[in-house]
DNA sequence: TCGCTAAATGCAATCGTGTTGCAAATATAA
DNA sequence: TTATATTTGCAACACGATTGCATTTAGCGA
């Protein structure tokens, strides 16, 4: 059994083609956010109804998480082990501004940030830009 | 001349109904975001294509910048002088969970961050959310 | 293995946000 | 006051994303 299928299985979700290219896509590029159209792009014909069905689905249940990285458009990217909730992330996310690459960066070190007075803090989302180490 | 007559003339932005009454909303609303939608309802008819277009030449002209604070709303908020290039903030940004309020904070500390090797760092976007000081 | 049922799909239609082109209106400078 | 370049407002469009609904299908128990 592939680690898409066991995931499927873990998660109790149907395992029907469509839902095992996609889950293969994003396990094939962990550390790095996809692009929706990309993902369409790459899948060939699919439907795009059910496709974002499916992300919603995967996201619900905790296997992918939206990234941030100041573009507009919607990205999505695998839970990492770093991932403590569900829907959300607590590493930062860096965008390649010359390769336009997403990339979670679970090792950088996220320092505390100091709060005005009486703020409660519960989520933090950082998104960085730049030059990746590939475009350097 | 209200503040607002005199920004536009330092900007050297023609001064028509509208603009004055777009601005006049950001500068009453120091430190917060607001929501393009909200701003619409605020200001009761105006037409929406003008609007988006005085917010985009807003921002071109550094008086406001976009704020991302992990909704999907569009927000802008007046530029502070720590605001140092044009479109872009250089502060965080703390969205309440609570009362919706998206809060620029000017004073937050913002520590170093650890990056992966050869990563070159160009920007960086903060988006906090949790509770504010007024709904604690 | 077959058939049943709940879940997932695919299509049409729709919504929301933001944009472009263009003619009419208007703010400013001479 | 007038000339003109800018701004406005409308229609129409582009694109991402969603909803409703009939059809199909995965996975279960018999």
């Amino acid at each position: 059994m592939s680690r898409a299928e066991t995931l499927l299985k873990a998660k109790k979700l149907r395992k029907t083609p469509l839902r095992l290219r996609v889950l293969e896509q994003f396990l094939d590029k962990t550390h790095s956010a996809i692009q929706i159209g990309k993902l369409e792009e790459t899948l060939g014909e699919v439907d795009r109804i059910t496709l974002y069905r499916t992300l919603k689905t995967y996201e619900k249940e905790g296997i992918i998480h939206k990234v941030i990285d100041g573009t507009q458009q919607t990205k999505y990217a695998l839970c990492l082990d770093s991932c403590t909730t569900h829907t959300q992330a607590d590493h930062a996310h860096f965008l390649c501004e010359s390769c336009g690459e997403t990339t979670c960066l679970a090792d950088s070190t996220m320092q505390e940030i100091t709060l005005p007075k009486h703020y409660k803090i519960n989520k933090v989302q950082i998104a960085l830009s730049g030059t990746c180490a590939n475009c350097v």
